[in-house]
DNA sequence: TAGATTGTTAATCGATTAACAATC
DNA sequence: TAGATTGTTAATCGATTAACAATC
């Protein structure tokens, strides 16, 4: 498998392909070309080719790409068959949302326990996964083979908690506490869903939108 | 205001900076170099330069930015002093979570309300946020200037609720619904929260970083 | 076979970085 | 004033697009 010095823009594209292709196929497309998808994604075809090319050949001179074979190459460069398990940190309103609406499972991820200081939610679960005692944390990542922890956590708990969770060796955290975490750790990949830079990036574009018509 | 072509690289950064800008403020900072605040960020002073130069001269020479000035010029350049209205449509746990806890008005919008289909929540109110019945929100959009929409509505109701609201002249959509929406009005701004495509990215770089030093 | 479409190399375009005169 | 640091122009780097020979 060849992996060397692929930008982040080709990765983050790779997700991208990868919900374009399950469409496809609940559409019961079997094959598209390159020039296709680009049309339906708003990509140019060589960007798609070249994107493709980072990792192998998976087309086939005058037919395409088919998308059962494309489908399966993509999710393994993601690495969803590898049954990463996570353990999700903060059973608020979002990580309550997290826990039944997002799917881990059907991303390839175990979801194999929460966490939450609260005692009215411990020993409680959702969608069959139980809520746990913080306290019992550092014993349970000390036992299990976590590779991903899910930060729900208050914005004032984030960085202990951080801290606490990569000295048992956690390796990557999906952080949504809207703040930049401080991890001393280089080896600790953070992936952050920043909320309010999405909504302030729309704000910018709406204000942008309504300033060349009209100066109001 | 110069307003012309600027990149979306730039644009990103904004939200960023303004969030580092808040920090050094609690901090008790009121100055910094483009030289500091690069090292604090990870970024080229140079860049950081650049990125503020597309929008006016914020600093000073031989001083650098004063924090409060460039803060309240940034967050302008957003949109943020505009006082934008937005509605939330889809009560789940997830809208639950961000009426409760995302911080709109601190962030300079108004939410004036949210709505759902689900009888035993319409009526009811989370965080001073009245729950309206879905078949309201056409009446409620014509009658008030409402900016952005929160789209938090299961996946199947996404289209069709994208659909409704563009059609009462709604101009943003901030969407989490996980689908590319099919919007045909060319003007409709809409801003992703693609949960699947940040945990799919994280999961690449996981296997990325497992791959080189041992093929286990 | 002829037509279509890939993978890849070369060309272009845009974004980041470096350099430096201007100036606080 | 001398030192620091900006805003901006020029240089570099990287990503996207175009072109085309290879080939299914």
């Amino acid at each position: 498998m060849k992996r060397a010095k692929i930008s982040s823009n080709v990765i983050r594209r790779l997700p991208r392909y990868l919900r374009k292709l399950d469409e496809l196929t609940y559409d019961g497309t079997d094959r598209i070309s390159s020039s296709e998808l680009g049309r339906q994604m708003g990509l140019t075809p060589s960007q798609i080719r070249q994107d493709f090319s980072c990792f192998g050949e998976f087309g086939q001179q005058g037919y395409g790409y088919n998308i059962e074979t494309l489908r399966k190459e993509i999710s393994q460069i993601l690495g969803m068959d590898r049954g990463y398990n996570i353990v999700l940190i903060g059973v608020g309103n979002l990580g309550h949302a997290l826990i039944e609406n997002f799917g881990f499972s059907g991303h390839g991820y175990n979801l194999l326990a929460a966490f939450d200081v609260k005692p009215a939610l411990i020993g409680t679960q959702f969608a069959g996964v139980y809520i746990n005692d913080m306290a019992t944390l550092p014993d349970f990542l000390n036992s299990n083979k976590v590779d991903i922890v899910v930060l729900t956590v208050p914005r004032r708990a984030a960085n202990s908690t951080a801290a606490l969770i990569t000295d048992c060796g956690v390796k990557a955290i999906w952080n949504f506490t809207n703040i930049e975490l401080s991890i001393n750790n280089p080896n600790v990949l953070v992936e952050d869903i920043h909320f309010s830079d999405s909504l302030l990036t729309l704000g910018y574009y709406l204000t942008d939108a309504a300033s060349p018509g009209s100066d109001d």
